[in-house]
DNA sequence: CGTGCGCTTGACTTTTTTCAATAAAGGTGG
DNA sequence: CCACCTTTATTGAAAAAAGTCAAGCGCACG
Protein backbone atom coordinates (compact mmCIF):
# COMPACT_ATOMS: atom_id res chain seq x y z
CA UNK A 1 0.00 0.00 0.00
CA UNK A 2 1.46 3.24 -0.84
CA UNK A 3 1.39 6.28 0.96
CA UNK A 4 -1.30 7.96 -0.31
CA UNK A 5 -3.36 4.88 0.40
CA UNK A 6 -2.51 4.66 3.70
CA UNK A 7 -3.28 8.12 4.49
CA UNK A 8 -6.87 7.95 2.76
CA UNK A 9 -8.05 4.64 4.91
CA UNK A 10 -7.29 7.59 8.08
CA UNK A 11 -10.32 8.77 9.68
CA UNK A 12 -9.01 12.38 10.58
CA UNK A 13 -8.75 12.00 6.48
CA UNK A 14 -11.70 11.33 5.39
CA UNK A 15 -13.95 12.61 2.23
CA UNK A 16 -10.12 14.61 1.59
CA UNK A 17 -9.74 15.65 -2.13
CA UNK A 18 -7.41 13.27 -3.97
CA UNK A 19 -4.64 16.58 -4.89
CA UNK A 20 -4.91 17.43 -0.72
CA UNK A 21 -3.78 13.59 0.07
CA UNK A 22 -1.33 13.69 -2.42
CA UNK A 23 0.13 17.30 -0.79
CA UNK A 24 -0.23 15.53 2.24
CA UNK A 25 2.09 12.43 1.65
CA UNK A 26 4.67 15.44 0.83
CA UNK A 27 4.80 16.22 4.13
CA UNK A 28 4.62 13.00 5.77
CA UNK A 29 7.51 11.87 7.66
CA UNK A 30 7.37 7.86 7.94
CA UNK A 31 8.45 6.72 11.84
CA UNK A 32 9.64 3.39 13.00
CA UNK A 33 9.48 2.88 16.93
CA UNK A 34 10.67 0.14 18.84
CA UNK A 35 8.78 -1.08 22.49
CA UNK A 36 9.67 1.35 24.90
CA UNK A 37 10.99 4.01 22.51
CA UNK A 38 9.93 7.90 23.45
CA UNK A 39 8.05 9.46 20.65
CA UNK A 40 8.03 12.94 22.71
CA UNK A 41 8.33 13.62 26.27
CA UNK A 42 6.24 16.62 28.36
CA UNK A 43 7.62 19.79 27.86
CA UNK A 44 9.09 19.19 24.50
CA UNK A 45 8.73 21.73 22.22
CA UNK A 46 5.45 20.78 19.69
CA UNK A 47 6.73 20.16 16.51
CA UNK A 48 3.96 18.37 14.74
CA UNK A 49 1.62 15.56 15.62
CA UNK A 50 1.51 12.37 14.47
CA UNK A 51 -0.85 9.27 13.69
CA UNK A 52 -0.78 5.87 14.83
CA UNK A 53 -0.47 3.49 11.28
CA UNK A 54 0.70 0.21 13.41
CA UNK A 55 1.30 -0.97 16.49
CA UNK A 56 0.07 0.49 20.10
CA UNK A 57 1.48 4.52 21.88
CA UNK A 58 0.42 5.46 25.07
CA UNK A 59 0.31 8.49 26.23
CA UNK A 60 0.78 9.32 29.76
CA UNK A 61 1.94 11.60 32.94
CA UNK A 62 4.11 11.07 35.33
CA UNK A 63 4.28 11.87 39.21
CA UNK A 64 7.68 13.78 40.71
CA UNK A 65 7.87 10.23 42.76
CA UNK A 66 7.26 8.30 39.30
CA UNK A 67 3.64 7.02 39.38
CA UNK A 68 2.25 6.54 36.04
CA UNK A 69 -0.72 7.37 34.72
CA UNK A 70 -2.13 6.47 30.88
CA UNK A 71 -4.31 9.19 29.51
CA UNK A 72 -4.23 7.18 26.38
CA UNK A 73 -3.64 3.69 24.63
CA UNK A 74 -3.57 4.62 20.57
CA UNK A 75 -3.98 2.06 17.84
CA UNK A 76 -4.07 2.51 13.87
CA UNK A 77 -5.50 5.06 12.41
CA UNK A 78 -5.30 7.60 15.84
CA UNK A 79 -4.18 10.69 15.90
CA UNK A 80 -1.95 12.13 19.27
CA UNK A 81 0.05 15.39 20.14
CA UNK A 82 -1.77 17.39 18.14
CA UNK A 83 -2.13 20.10 20.40
CA UNK A 84 1.48 20.85 18.40
CA UNK A 85 -0.85 22.23 16.23
CA UNK A 86 -2.15 25.19 18.17
CA UNK A 87 0.84 28.32 18.68
CA UNK A 88 4.02 27.87 20.74
CA UNK A 89 2.95 24.98 22.37
CA UNK A 90 4.36 22.38 24.59
CA UNK A 91 3.67 18.78 24.60
CA UNK A 92 1.60 18.38 27.90
CA UNK A 93 2.25 14.60 28.51
CA UNK A 94 4.69 11.68 27.38
CA UNK A 95 4.25 9.62 24.28
CA UNK A 96 5.57 5.81 24.10
CA UNK A 97 5.48 3.05 21.90
CA UNK A 98 4.02 -0.06 23.46
CA UNK A 99 5.20 -2.77 20.38
CA UNK A 100 6.65 -2.09 17.46
CA UNK A 101 4.94 0.80 16.22
CA UNK A 102 4.93 2.65 12.49
CA UNK A 103 3.74 6.55 12.82
CA UNK A 104 3.54 9.01 10.62
CA UNK A 105 4.79 12.48 11.68
CA UNK A 106 2.98 15.65 10.24
CA UNK A 107 5.24 18.96 10.94
CA UNK A 108 3.58 21.89 12.04
CA UNK A 109 3.91 24.38 9.76
CA UNK A 110 2.59 22.95 7.20
CA UNK A 111 0.02 20.72 8.17
CA UNK A 112 -1.65 24.06 10.03
CA UNK A 113 -1.61 25.68 6.65
CA UNK A 114 -3.36 22.68 5.48
CA UNK A 115 -6.15 22.38 7.88
CA UNK A 116 -7.13 26.31 7.57
CA UNK A 117 -7.08 25.83 3.87
CA UNK A 118 -9.42 22.69 3.83
CA UNK A 119 -13.02 22.76 5.80
CA UNK A 120 -13.78 19.29 5.89
CA UNK A 121 -10.35 18.77 7.30
CA UNK A 122 -11.01 21.45 10.10
CA UNK A 123 -14.11 19.45 10.64
CA UNK A 124 -12.80 15.95 10.87
CA UNK A 125 -10.05 17.50 13.49
CA UNK A 126 -13.34 19.20 15.48
CA UNK A 127 -15.12 15.23 15.59
CA UNK A 128 -11.82 13.98 16.84
CA UNK A 129 -11.25 16.71 20.04
CA UNK A 130 -15.21 16.08 20.75
CA UNK A 131 -14.38 12.72 21.17
CA UNK A 132 -11.16 12.98 23.26
CA UNK A 133 -13.14 15.67 25.23
CA UNK A 134 -15.52 12.82 26.06
CA UNK A 135 -13.25 10.35 26.91
CA UNK A 136 -11.26 12.14 29.15
CA UNK A 137 -14.70 13.11 30.61
CA UNK A 138 -15.09 9.49 31.34
CA UNK A 139 -11.97 9.19 32.77
CA UNK A 140 -12.27 12.45 35.34
CA UNK A 141 -15.62 10.62 35.63
CA UNK A 142 -14.07 7.23 36.85
CA UNK A 143 -11.16 8.43 38.49
CA UNK A 144 -13.10 10.72 40.85
CA UNK A 145 -16.32 8.80 41.86
CA UNK A 146 -15.55 5.46 41.73
CA UNK A 147 -13.60 3.11 43.30
CA UNK A 148 -10.87 0.55 41.48
CA UNK A 149 -13.15 -2.12 41.74
CA UNK A 150 -15.70 -0.49 39.91
CA UNK A 151 -12.59 0.91 37.18
CA UNK A 152 -11.60 -2.51 36.71
CA UNK A 153 -15.13 -3.86 35.99
CA UNK A 154 -16.13 -0.83 33.59
CA UNK A 155 -13.03 -1.96 31.56
CA UNK A 156 -13.76 -5.66 31.61
CA UNK A 157 -17.48 -4.72 30.44
CA UNK A 158 -16.24 -2.42 28.06
CA UNK A 159 -13.82 -4.49 26.31
CA UNK A 160 -16.49 -7.56 26.46
CA UNK A 161 -18.53 -5.31 24.83
CA UNK A 162 -16.17 -3.96 22.42
CA UNK A 163 -15.87 -7.58 21.19
CA UNK A 164 -20.05 -7.79 20.67
CA UNK A 165 -20.31 -9.17 24.05
CA UNK A 166 -17.78 -12.05 24.34
CA UNK A 167 -17.02 -13.74 28.11
CA UNK A 168 -13.28 -14.47 26.95
CA UNK A 169 -11.36 -11.52 27.00
CA UNK A 170 -7.56 -11.52 26.24
CA UNK A 171 -5.89 -8.09 27.76
CA UNK A 172 -3.97 -6.79 25.38
CA UNK A 173 -1.39 -5.04 27.83
CA UNK A 174 0.30 -6.13 30.48
CA UNK A 175 -1.14 -5.76 33.88
CA UNK A 176 1.10 -3.40 35.48
CA UNK A 177 0.01 -1.19 32.30
CA UNK A 178 -3.85 -1.64 32.73
CA UNK A 179 -3.15 -0.26 36.57
CA UNK A 180 -1.23 2.61 34.91
CA UNK A 181 -4.33 3.26 32.89
CA UNK A 182 -6.96 2.88 35.79
CA UNK A 183 -5.12 4.61 38.13
CA UNK A 184 -3.72 3.01 40.47
CA UNK A 185 -0.92 0.41 41.50
CA UNK A 186 -0.19 -3.43 40.19
CA UNK A 187 -0.61 -4.57 44.09
CA UNK A 188 -3.86 -3.18 44.26
CA UNK A 189 -4.81 -4.54 40.33
CA UNK A 190 -3.97 -7.83 41.95
CA UNK A 191 -5.46 -8.12 44.88
CA UNK A 192 -9.02 -6.79 42.85
CA UNK A 193 -8.50 -9.63 40.71
CA UNK A 194 -7.67 -12.23 43.14
CA UNK A 195 -11.03 -10.89 44.95
CA UNK A 196 -13.52 -11.10 42.10
CA UNK A 197 -11.70 -14.82 41.39
CA UNK A 198 -12.80 -15.59 44.54
CA UNK A 199 -16.34 -14.63 44.36
CA UNK A 200 -16.75 -15.91 40.90
CA UNK A 201 -17.11 -12.86 39.45
CA UNK A 202 -14.14 -13.75 36.84
CA UNK A 203 -11.68 -16.22 35.88
CA UNK A 204 -8.14 -15.40 35.25
CA UNK A 205 -4.87 -17.13 33.54
CA UNK A 206 -2.08 -14.54 32.94
CA UNK A 207 -3.55 -12.19 30.27
CA UNK A 208 -6.55 -14.25 29.76
CA UNK A 209 -10.24 -13.43 31.73
CA UNK A 210 -13.28 -15.22 31.56
CA UNK A 211 -16.37 -13.42 32.67
CA UNK A 212 -18.68 -15.78 35.01
CA UNK A 213 -21.06 -13.32 36.02
CA UNK A 214 -21.32 -10.70 33.54
CA UNK A 215 -24.54 -9.55 35.21
CA UNK A 216 -22.98 -9.32 38.70
CA UNK A 217 -20.27 -7.32 37.03
CA UNK A 218 -22.61 -4.96 34.53
CA UNK A 219 -24.19 -4.38 38.41
CA UNK A 220 -20.72 -3.11 40.13
CA UNK A 221 -20.23 -0.98 37.17
CA UNK A 222 -23.32 1.06 37.53
CA UNK A 223 -25.40 0.56 39.83
CA UNK A 224 -25.48 2.26 43.06
CA UNK A 225 -23.62 0.94 45.92
CA UNK A 226 -26.60 -1.03 47.82
CA UNK A 227 -24.95 -3.58 50.04
CA UNK A 228 -28.01 -4.72 51.26
CA UNK A 229 -28.59 -6.65 47.48
CA UNK A 230 -25.95 -7.69 46.47
CA UNK A 231 -24.04 -8.42 49.47
CA UNK A 232 -20.37 -7.53 50.65
CA UNK A 233 -18.70 -7.48 47.85
CA UNK A 234 -15.55 -6.09 48.33
CA UNK B 1 -25.15 46.71 24.54
CA UNK B 2 -26.93 44.81 21.11
CA UNK B 3 -27.03 41.29 20.68
CA UNK B 4 -24.30 41.55 17.66
CA UNK B 5 -22.35 43.60 19.67
CA UNK B 6 -22.28 41.15 22.33
CA UNK B 7 -21.82 38.83 19.86
CA UNK B 8 -18.33 40.01 18.42
CA UNK B 9 -17.23 40.18 22.11
CA UNK B 10 -17.36 36.37 22.54
CA UNK B 11 -13.89 34.88 21.65
CA UNK B 12 -15.51 31.96 20.09
CA UNK B 13 -16.63 34.75 17.22
CA UNK B 14 -13.46 36.68 16.98
CA UNK B 15 -12.80 37.05 13.40
CA UNK B 16 -16.20 36.54 11.90
CA UNK B 17 -17.30 38.94 9.21
CA UNK B 18 -20.53 41.22 10.40
CA UNK B 19 -23.06 39.73 8.22
CA UNK B 20 -22.51 35.99 9.87
CA UNK B 21 -22.59 37.91 13.47
CA UNK B 22 -25.76 39.16 12.19
CA UNK B 23 -26.96 36.00 10.98
CA UNK B 24 -25.91 34.42 14.49
CA UNK B 25 -27.80 37.22 16.05
CA UNK B 26 -31.04 35.62 14.10
CA UNK B 27 -30.50 32.15 15.88
CA UNK B 28 -29.72 32.79 19.42
CA UNK B 29 -31.93 32.83 21.94
CA UNK B 30 -30.85 35.01 25.39
CA UNK B 31 -31.79 33.22 28.16
CA UNK B 32 -31.86 34.22 31.63
CA UNK B 33 -31.01 31.73 35.07
CA UNK B 34 -30.83 31.96 38.76
CA UNK B 35 -28.88 29.79 41.08
CA UNK B 36 -29.49 26.53 41.02
CA UNK B 37 -31.05 26.09 38.09
CA UNK B 38 -30.38 23.58 35.82
CA UNK B 39 -29.59 24.23 32.42
CA UNK B 40 -29.61 20.73 31.04
CA UNK B 41 -29.08 16.84 32.58
CA UNK B 42 -26.46 14.42 31.82
CA UNK B 43 -28.31 11.82 29.45
CA UNK B 44 -30.78 14.67 27.65
CA UNK B 45 -30.42 15.08 24.22
CA UNK B 46 -27.76 17.62 23.11
CA UNK B 47 -30.06 20.55 21.20
CA UNK B 48 -27.79 23.20 21.00
CA UNK B 49 -24.76 24.95 22.94
CA UNK B 50 -24.35 27.89 24.95
CA UNK B 51 -22.03 30.34 25.65
CA UNK B 52 -22.33 32.56 28.95
CA UNK B 53 -22.73 36.29 29.06
CA UNK B 54 -23.04 36.82 32.60
CA UNK B 55 -22.80 34.90 35.77
CA UNK B 56 -21.03 31.71 36.39
CA UNK B 57 -21.90 28.32 35.33
CA UNK B 58 -20.92 24.76 36.76
CA UNK B 59 -20.40 21.30 34.38
CA UNK B 60 -20.42 18.65 36.57
CA UNK B 61 -20.79 15.00 37.17
CA UNK B 62 -22.69 13.07 39.96
CA UNK B 63 -21.97 9.28 41.14
CA UNK B 64 -25.10 7.54 42.48
CA UNK B 65 -24.28 7.80 45.84
CA UNK B 66 -24.73 11.89 45.15
CA UNK B 67 -20.92 12.65 45.19
CA UNK B 68 -19.90 15.70 43.01
CA UNK B 69 -17.15 16.42 41.05
CA UNK B 70 -17.14 19.06 38.95
CA UNK B 71 -15.31 19.48 35.69
CA UNK B 72 -15.65 23.62 34.80
CA UNK B 73 -16.80 26.48 36.27
CA UNK B 74 -17.21 28.78 33.24
CA UNK B 75 -17.15 32.76 33.08
CA UNK B 76 -18.54 35.61 30.82
CA UNK B 77 -17.65 34.30 27.09
CA UNK B 78 -17.03 30.60 27.52
CA UNK B 79 -19.00 28.54 25.48
CA UNK B 80 -20.72 25.16 26.75
CA UNK B 81 -22.55 21.72 25.84
CA UNK B 82 -20.73 22.00 22.68
CA UNK B 83 -20.93 18.35 22.25
CA UNK B 84 -24.59 19.20 21.18
CA UNK B 85 -22.70 19.66 17.75
CA UNK B 86 -21.84 16.44 16.90
CA UNK B 87 -24.13 14.23 15.70
CA UNK B 88 -26.52 12.26 17.85
CA UNK B 89 -25.17 13.24 21.23
CA UNK B 90 -26.26 13.64 24.49
CA UNK B 91 -24.91 16.21 27.24
CA UNK B 92 -22.50 13.93 29.15
CA UNK B 93 -22.82 16.09 32.01
CA UNK B 94 -24.96 18.67 34.09
CA UNK B 95 -25.01 21.65 33.81
CA UNK B 96 -26.46 24.44 36.73
CA UNK B 97 -26.18 28.33 37.38
CA UNK B 98 -24.17 29.20 40.47
CA UNK B 99 -24.74 32.76 40.44
CA UNK B 100 -28.23 34.74 38.23
CA UNK B 101 -27.17 34.27 34.65
CA UNK B 102 -27.47 35.36 31.41
CA UNK B 103 -26.55 32.53 28.93
CA UNK B 104 -27.38 32.71 24.88
CA UNK B 105 -28.70 29.68 23.53
CA UNK B 106 -27.26 28.40 20.01
CA UNK B 107 -29.96 25.52 18.49
CA UNK B 108 -27.94 22.27 17.10
CA UNK B 109 -29.02 22.63 13.54
CA UNK B 110 -28.46 26.49 12.27
CA UNK B 111 -25.51 26.84 14.37
CA UNK B 112 -23.79 23.64 13.05
CA UNK B 113 -24.42 24.62 9.34
CA UNK B 114 -22.77 27.92 9.91
CA UNK B 115 -19.80 26.34 11.42
CA UNK B 116 -19.21 24.21 8.52
CA UNK B 117 -19.61 27.62 6.33
CA UNK B 118 -17.11 29.80 8.07
CA UNK B 119 -13.85 28.47 8.51
CA UNK B 120 -12.84 30.90 11.11
CA UNK B 121 -15.52 29.90 13.31
CA UNK B 122 -14.43 26.09 12.90
CA UNK B 123 -10.63 27.14 13.66
CA UNK B 124 -11.77 29.22 16.89
CA UNK B 125 -13.94 25.90 18.24
CA UNK B 126 -10.73 23.62 17.11
CA UNK B 127 -8.70 26.11 19.71
CA UNK B 128 -11.22 25.68 22.50
CA UNK B 129 -11.68 22.23 22.13
CA UNK B 130 -7.85 22.04 22.35
CA UNK B 131 -8.25 24.44 25.31
CA UNK B 132 -10.47 22.04 27.26
CA UNK B 133 -8.58 19.03 26.43
CA UNK B 134 -5.43 20.47 27.91
CA UNK B 135 -7.72 21.77 31.34
CA UNK B 136 -9.20 18.09 31.51
CA UNK B 137 -5.04 16.69 30.76
CA UNK B 138 -4.70 18.85 34.38
CA UNK B 139 -7.57 17.40 36.14
CA UNK B 140 -6.68 14.09 35.17
CA UNK B 141 -3.02 14.75 36.20
CA UNK B 142 -4.21 16.18 39.24
CA UNK B 143 -6.93 13.50 40.36
CA UNK B 144 -4.75 10.68 39.91
CA UNK B 145 -1.34 11.72 40.90
CA UNK B 146 -1.77 14.13 43.62
CA UNK B 147 -3.07 14.43 47.03
CA UNK B 148 -5.60 17.03 48.37
CA UNK B 149 -3.42 19.05 50.24
CA UNK B 150 -1.44 19.21 46.52
CA UNK B 151 -4.59 19.97 44.42
CA UNK B 152 -5.33 22.74 46.81
CA UNK B 153 -2.28 24.23 46.88
CA UNK B 154 -2.23 24.27 42.97
CA UNK B 155 -5.81 25.97 43.22
CA UNK B 156 -4.20 28.70 45.73
CA UNK B 157 -1.23 29.41 43.57
CA UNK B 158 -3.55 28.98 40.35
CA UNK B 159 -5.47 31.42 41.83
CA UNK B 160 -2.82 34.21 43.02
CA UNK B 161 -0.59 34.19 39.33
CA UNK B 162 -3.48 34.42 37.86
CA UNK B 163 -4.10 38.15 39.37
CA UNK B 164 -0.46 38.71 38.85
CA UNK B 165 0.47 37.06 42.31
CA UNK B 166 -1.28 38.26 44.50
CA UNK B 167 -1.21 37.36 48.35
CA UNK B 168 -4.68 38.04 49.19
CA UNK B 169 -7.32 35.63 47.68
CA UNK B 170 -10.68 35.88 47.68
CA UNK B 171 -12.66 32.01 46.68
CA UNK B 172 -15.23 32.96 44.49
CA UNK B 173 -16.85 30.01 45.31
CA UNK B 174 -18.23 28.18 48.33
CA UNK B 175 -15.89 25.81 50.38
CA UNK B 176 -17.99 22.99 49.33
CA UNK B 177 -18.33 23.45 45.62
CA UNK B 178 -14.30 23.55 46.11
CA UNK B 179 -14.10 20.38 47.21
CA UNK B 180 -15.91 19.42 44.44
CA UNK B 181 -14.14 20.87 42.29
CA UNK B 182 -10.73 19.28 43.69
CA UNK B 183 -12.49 16.29 43.65
CA UNK B 184 -12.94 15.38 47.64
CA UNK B 185 -15.16 16.12 50.13
CA UNK B 186 -15.88 19.50 52.33
CA UNK B 187 -14.44 18.14 55.69
CA UNK B 188 -11.83 16.61 53.80
CA UNK B 189 -10.86 20.34 52.56
CA UNK B 190 -11.87 22.06 55.60
CA UNK B 191 -9.26 19.79 57.45
CA UNK B 192 -6.58 20.48 54.83
CA UNK B 193 -7.49 24.34 55.53
CA UNK B 194 -7.16 23.77 58.84
CA UNK B 195 -3.80 22.04 58.55
CA UNK B 196 -2.14 24.79 56.32
CA UNK B 197 -3.09 27.43 58.34
CA UNK B 198 -1.67 25.67 61.22
CA UNK B 199 1.81 25.36 60.15
CA UNK B 200 1.34 28.99 59.07
CA UNK B 201 1.28 28.32 55.23
CA UNK B 202 -2.23 30.45 55.07
CA UNK B 203 -4.59 32.28 57.14
CA UNK B 204 -8.16 32.17 56.39
CA UNK B 205 -11.13 34.26 56.84
CA UNK B 206 -14.37 33.00 55.46
CA UNK B 207 -13.81 33.32 51.88
CA UNK B 208 -10.43 35.38 52.37
CA UNK B 209 -7.40 33.84 51.80
CA UNK B 210 -3.86 35.39 52.79
CA UNK B 211 -1.12 33.44 51.47
CA UNK B 212 1.79 33.75 54.54
CA UNK B 213 4.12 31.27 52.79
CA UNK B 214 4.46 31.02 48.98
CA UNK B 215 7.28 29.65 48.90
CA UNK B 216 6.46 26.45 50.81
CA UNK B 217 3.06 26.32 48.83
CA UNK B 218 4.85 26.49 45.84
CA UNK B 219 6.88 23.72 46.99
CA UNK B 220 4.06 21.35 47.65
CA UNK B 221 2.46 22.61 44.89
CA UNK B 222 5.32 21.20 42.30
CA UNK B 223 8.12 19.74 44.04
CA UNK B 224 8.74 16.15 44.42
CA UNK B 225 8.24 14.92 47.75
CA UNK B 226 11.31 15.12 49.74
CA UNK B 227 10.03 14.66 53.36
CA UNK B 228 13.42 14.90 54.96
CA UNK B 229 13.67 18.45 53.54
CA UNK B 230 10.74 19.92 53.99
CA UNK B 231 9.79 18.19 57.55
CA UNK B 232 6.80 16.60 57.91
CA UNK B 233 3.90 19.08 56.16
CA UNK B 234 0.80 16.78 56.62
C1' DC C 1 21.02 -21.52 32.58
C1' DG C 2 20.83 -17.56 34.96
C1' DT C 3 18.98 -12.88 35.08
C1' DG C 4 15.27 -9.83 35.07
C1' DC C 5 10.80 -8.44 34.79
C1' DG C 6 5.96 -9.01 35.62
C1' DC C 7 2.92 -10.57 38.86
C1' DT C 8 1.22 -11.90 43.36
C1' DT C 9 0.67 -11.88 48.38
C1' DG C 10 1.27 -10.39 53.26
C1' DA C 11 1.79 -6.96 56.73
C1' DC C 12 1.62 -2.34 57.66
C1' DT C 13 0.86 2.77 56.91
C1' DT C 14 -1.25 6.60 55.03
C1' DT C 15 -4.86 9.08 53.03
C1' DT C 16 -9.38 9.94 52.57
C1' DT C 17 -14.11 9.18 53.59
C1' DT C 18 -18.02 8.34 56.63
C1' DC C 19 -20.90 9.39 60.34
C1' DA C 20 -22.34 12.43 63.76
C1' DA C 21 -22.63 16.57 66.15
C1' DT C 22 -22.17 21.34 66.44
C1' DA C 23 -21.26 26.07 65.19
C1' DA C 24 -21.56 29.97 62.26
C1' DA C 25 -23.56 32.62 58.53
C1' DG C 26 -27.12 34.44 55.56
C1' DG C 27 -31.60 35.31 53.97
C1' DT C 28 -36.79 35.74 54.92
C1' DG C 29 -40.95 36.88 56.94
C1' DG C 30 -43.20 38.61 60.82
C1' DC D 1 -34.88 44.53 63.66
C1' DC D 2 -35.06 40.11 65.32
C1' DA D 3 -36.21 35.18 65.48
C1' DC D 4 -36.05 31.34 62.67
C1' DC D 5 -34.60 28.24 59.29
C1' DT D 6 -31.66 26.63 55.88
C1' DT D 7 -27.22 26.30 54.15
C1' DT D 8 -22.33 26.17 54.83
C1' DA D 9 -18.40 25.13 57.52
C1' DT D 10 -15.83 22.80 61.11
C1' DT D 11 -14.24 19.07 64.22
C1' DG D 12 -13.78 14.43 66.31
C1' DA D 13 -13.71 9.55 66.16
C1' DA D 14 -13.84 5.51 63.51
C1' DA D 15 -13.77 2.90 59.20
C1' DA D 16 -12.56 2.00 54.62
C1' DA D 17 -9.85 2.29 50.57
C1' DA D 18 -5.65 2.41 48.51
C1' DG D 19 -0.70 2.72 48.67
C1' DT D 20 4.07 1.30 50.46
C1' DC D 21 7.47 -1.94 51.50
C1' DA D 22 9.24 -6.37 51.25
C1' DA D 23 9.50 -10.98 49.79
C1' DG D 24 8.90 -14.65 46.64
C1' DC D 25 7.41 -17.04 42.39
C1' DG D 26 7.56 -18.18 37.53
C1' DC D 27 8.27 -17.44 32.91
C1' DA D 28 10.53 -15.40 28.94
C1' DC D 29 14.70 -14.06 26.81
C1' DG D 30 19.27 -13.57 25.94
Amino acid sequence: MNIVETLSSIPLFLGLPENQLVELSRIVVDKRFKRGDIIFSEGDEGIGFYIVISGKIKIYKISPDGKEQILHILGAGEPFGEIALMGEQFYPAHAEAMDKSRIFFFPKVPFASLIKQNPSLALNMIAILFFRLHEFTVMIESLSLKDVPTRLADYLIYLSERNGGVSELKLDIPKTQLANLLGTIPETLSRIFAKMTKQGLIKTDGPNIKILDYHALKELSTAEKRLSDIGELF
